[in-house]
DNA sequence: GTGTCGGCCCCGAGCCGACAA
DNA sequence: TTGTCGGCTCGGGGCCGACAC
């Protein structure tokens, strides 16, 4: 029986021509940003695909060669027969409906005999009922999928909330100085011998993904990746591939808990003490007809290995206790009060268990292999071998021990380097992990922005901007971080059009610029004009545009409503009368949030408006006109340039993480959209 | 109070001038190997030192910045004041009378203003009292010396009797290639990407040892050693410095035990069952009036942890048992059945205890910090740049996981690689650890000799020596050594004078020739040119040798006297009647034995001689008389050749390992010697 | 001389509810 | 609701000599 492919609500994917699946993609995309369909971009957008039909078409096959994942769910395209030939690991069986397959998609035939991708991510198979694998070939192979992913949402629980790995096949930009970084947190111990040059190893490498696997040590349980990386000659770098994936951290999973161990419950004296809530949760229910009422618990733990604990209830007050086996497991964990431990049901009725030593001094075992120098020194000339020669190479990221993420995916190092403004006295606000193992946000004011290190790693974006904190309790706070660490509590938005900044010099085709480190990309960044203009950022002051005069900078705090806003800024730019009624007058106003998303003046209360600004830009009637058309007359380059904009944009965290609260009430996670009409 | 230098018997040390102390410094290798006293090398060594008096000095002078040790016992040298100078680490405190200190030597001044300097090593301090050193100063860092004697005894025992490490300060040949191996074996992983390659680095590395210090891995207990290497530039390796220190193996402690646990042992049922014979030799005795005899034991182990056992003798039949702290012991090293505990009583009344797991199938931790790959760049690459910029590098050698040393004694690879002569169908015997902790020889053919990787370490000496073994239970061993771990059983002795055996190329200054790899030695080896003469060694086939002819190969067993022999090599030689008498003709007969020593035919019992013959060589009275000279006629180039060859001979083993048996009965071990006299 | 085992003791791991924070 | 503790129990850690190889 063939697979049935999903579909769209009650729609069938959208069939032949080989180009009609573009909709789904770009979609899909979207799907991330709701907020920045406010203002017309999706009809601009879908001008630019109808421009660029062949080019975004192209790098969508890459895309699928490059067997990249989706955030969520399972997801369907229909593809043209040549795709197939682009894959050279084709599987001989190929007189059979699987014809291509690897963990995270399949590449199958439909039963109207069109060719299928589905695609999918350790979390979608675990929301998805096996029901829709249908042929009983793929049982012991979906069986393999599912440890898997029990695995992985495992290794996601015990790597914590902010760690994200990018996704298999996707680009990646590598820097061999944060890594350097890990491995003397790893060692502990600095550098202190004369490391040799590597003049061919940039500070950043841009690498495609190969591998990534999740380990855990076997004796610490201590999660860590391995990641198989290779470099892109400038050949590959210049060809416009697709980026995205942006590497949003996994949902954390619902059904489970974690509590930090006490005294008693790593004493030999008695067993682990269940907090009330969270047994009645995840674990299986107590049939309360037993006196006392006791079950027997059987949970994995990352190596598969199975824990066997007495689950009771009993006590005066009664309360929730593992007993037998209890003690095992403390002792062959090497427990101790302060450590962590968590318990997951997921959805295949699993119990899972894993463990978070607490930061205690970490006993690092000199390693009696190589060296820590003669480590650093590997690192670096691995990957400056592999760059040079474009091979593979492998490295371990251990999110536990390392100070920050040093393989980050290339989307999101655009999206920081290239598309956000920042400069010294600028407020922003960062994610850390709390001691209960969730987040909160931390504020900081950027000091400096400057090399780390700038002998060896001169124009680098590792760790190139110096904080302050605004907490005094954070002061054992890192005083560097790097550019996508953090998120700019004011940011100029850099995509070009509608906006008539003009960029200095056009936007390379594909990517050329990193190989120099960031003064190449200088036309894009570090201040604008009119940034004297601009006061030392109360908080209030917000600078104002308009096409073909120079910007002002304005106290939005002094204006009380919009119509004492459109008042003044009518009077300070010489369209007195012409901005209080757009419909008359055609002038219109639309401004930049904080999360960079661009909407139109009006629209919210006037103090969310107040608290939300960024900028502001005055529209003419002719700009207006413009936008509403269809076709813009944007160059090839601008046109790349606005859509690495568009798919680089993360979503805003509120909508991840909190499961999609501000998402249209009609479009579900995890169910497909209906594709984008385009226009005429 | 000031040290008193040490004296020499009764004898003040030399003094004044400056080059007086050469006595001291070259009876002390003449005292390795007295027995190649006995053909009047002393004299013409004397004749080459008077020749070369400068040069030599400045080896000398070399070798103390060096620090090296000795063997035996402390040794006092007087020096001149400039050679301070040639220090770089001076002491602040310079007004005190201690000047400089390390761990193995003091420079200080003597009562008589003279400047001393005091050489030990970690065997001289055990041997010798702490009142050799009367300044009460020294007390603690005398303790911290115990302390660091102490854990390298044990230390030594846990690595086995075949483990040597080179002398710190001595000249070294460093081999990546097998450092590469111990990674592999370490890390459980071959090399399995392309590596690049480094054409600066060598098959093999000269390098200075600036430190070596002994480690247990924390976890396993496992024995390995960190050394700080740094490799000569070509100018260093011209330089004549004094090549010494073959890194004899560490004299196996005498008040020691090894056991193999049962299965009684590590059960928790009962205690420790110490044989009877071990118990009495090592373990202090018990006071056998109680009823029944026990005692507290307290022992200390590699990382200087104490364990506490309760000794008791008990039982019908009596025996020793530790019961009491035993099992707590066993778990916390993790002993089972098969693995080994030794115990140490050495001579400051001290028990040491150490481990030795059993080969069993290690569980290879797989190092979550750098890929094995990169660890494998990594090792290379730090040898590569330190060899370019004669910067120091730091390598772990792991005695148990490393298939063959990797770090040898320069003078044992010269030794091996110039001055003993092998080829296909030799045959060898070479030393192997047994099951018990002892040692036995295996005997061996070579069957072949070449690069073990000719693509990438292209005349490369490691392990370029195929063989097979005789003992069909020795198939398992490795069918691959390198030339310094064999002896071959029939050896040519190459170094030059007085044996007219003329160089193809003289010897060049210092050592430039190994940069290149061993075809720049050429003209030293791998055949004479009559070796086709010669049968395949019944093994009484012995070569003969006269100046200006060709030689001979005889078998010696057709002989049964001197007398025979005498007249036999008298006939085929042309010299019927000469060499009867030597007394009265004047021609002589030397003889070269199977440990490389030149020595007068006559002196051994016959059947002695026959037995450790390897070939003879007849002297003409005027070469007779040219030895006798004080005056060789020695080019600098022979006479550093010599130099090399006498200093780099090993000492018969049995003089060494059984306590000097061979040694002039008036020569104690330990005790200073007084200065040969010159001639003249 | 020493490896293994049955006998036996007793300590502490571990289950229980009491109690209080 | 849950952390800690006293009480109690029982299994196995561990000491002993017997016995056999």
């Amino acid at each position: 029986m063939l697979p049935t492919p999903v579909d769209s609500g009650n729609q069938e994917p959208v069939r032949g021509g080989g180009r009609g699946n573009l909709g789904y993609m770009v979609f899909q995309l979207e799907a991330l940003r709701p907020r920045s369909l406010g203002l017309g971009l999706r009809s601009s957008m879908f001008g630019f695909l109808g421009a660029e039909l062949d080019l975004v078409s192209r790098v969508l096959e890459e895309r699928f060669r490059l067997r990249m994942g989706f955030q969520l769910g399972w997801f369907c395209v229909e593809l043209e027969h040549q795709v197939k030939e682009l894959h050279g690991d084709c599987h001989e069986d190929c007189s059979n409906w699987l014809w291509l397959k690897s963990s995270t998609w399949l590449l199958c035939k439909g039963k109207n005999s069109g060719i299928y991708l589905l695609v999918k991510t350790g979390e979608a198979c675990l929301q998805l009922p096996k029901m829709r694998l249908s042929s009983s070939n793929l049982t012991s192979e979906a069986h393999e999928e599912e440890q898997q992913c029990l695995n992985s949402e495992l290794w996601h629980a015990c790597a914590g909330p902010l760690v994200s790995l990018p996704a298999v096949g996707s680009r990646v930009v590598y820097f061999p100085q944060g890594h350097s970084e890990q491995v003397a947190a790893s060692t502990n111990k600095e550098i202190d011998s004369q490391i040799p040059n590597y003049p061919s190893l940039p500070p950043q490498l841009i690498c495609q993904l190969h591998n990534v696997t999740m380990h855990a040590d076997v004796e610490t349980d201590e999660v860590y990746a391995q990641m198989t990386l290779q470099p892109l000659n400038s050949q590959e770098q210049k060809d416009p591939y697709l980026l995205t994936e942006l590497g949003t951290p996994r949902k954390q999973p619902t059904n489970y808990f974690c509590k930090t161990l006490t005294a008693s419950d790593t004493s030999t004296h008695g067993g682990f003490s269940v907090p009330r809530r969270a047994a009645e949760k995840v674990f299986p229910p107590l049939d309360y007809s037993q006196q006392p009422p006791a079950q027997e618990l059987i949970a994995r733990d990352l190596h598969g290995n199975e824990w066997k604990f007495r689950h009771i209830f009993r006590g005066q007050p009664k309360r929730h206790l593992l007993t037998t086996g209890w003690s095992i497991f403390v002792s062959a964990k090497r427990l101790v009060a302060g450590d962590s431990v968590l318990f997951i049901w997921n959805e295949n009725n699993q119990l899972l268990l894993g463990i978070r030593h607490a930061n205690r001094p970490q006993t690092v075992m000199p390693s009696s292999v190589l060296s820590s120098d003669s480590m650093h020194i590997g690192l670096l000339a691995a990957a400056a071998h592999a760059a040079s020669t474009n091979s593979r190479f492998t490295i371990f990221y251990n999110p536990r021990a390392s100070p920050s993420e040093f393989v980050i995916p290339l989307a999101k190092y655009i999206k920081a380097v290239y598309h956000t403004r920042v400069s010294v006295g600028m407020r922003f606000r960062m994610l850390f992990e709390t001691e209960e193992s969730s987040v909160r946000r931390y504020m900081g004011t950027i000091t400096g922005i400057s090399d780390l290190d700038p002998v060896r790693w001169s124009n680098s974006h590792w760790c190139s901007v110096k904080v302050g904190w605004d907490e005094s309790t954070a002061g054992e706070k890192q005083p560097r971080v790097s550019l996508w660490e953090i998120e700019p509590l004011t940011t100029f938005p850099m995509y070009p059009s509608p906006f008539p900044l003009r960029l200095k010099r056009p936007w390379p085709i594909g990517l050329p610029f990193f190989q120099g480190g960031k003064d190449d990309g200088s036309g894009f960044l570090r201040y604008p004009e009119n940034v004297d203009q601009v006061n030392p950022q109360s908080g209030t002051f917000v600078k104002v545009y308009r096409s073909g005069s120079f910007g002002r900078s304005l106290d939005i705090s002094r204006f009380s409503s919009y119509h004492e806003l459109r008042s003044e800024l009518g009077r300070l730019f010489g369209l007195e009368g012409q901005l209080e009624d757009p419909q008359r007058s055609g002038w219109q106003l639309v401004f930049v949030d904080r999360e960079n998303d661009v909407l139109l003046v009006g629209d919210d209360p006037w103090q969310e408006f107040v608290n939300n600004v960024s900028c502001i830009k005055i529209l003419s009637p002719q700009e207006v006109q413009q936008m509403g058309q269809q076709e813009l007359d944007l160059s090839t380059e601008q046109a790349i340039s606005l859509f690495y904009f568009m798919i680089c944009s993360p979503p805003s965290a509120e909508c991840l993480v909190e499961g999609g609260g501000t998402l249209p009430q009609d479009l579900e996670v995890g169910r497909m959209w209906p594709p984008l009409i385009p226009a005429h």
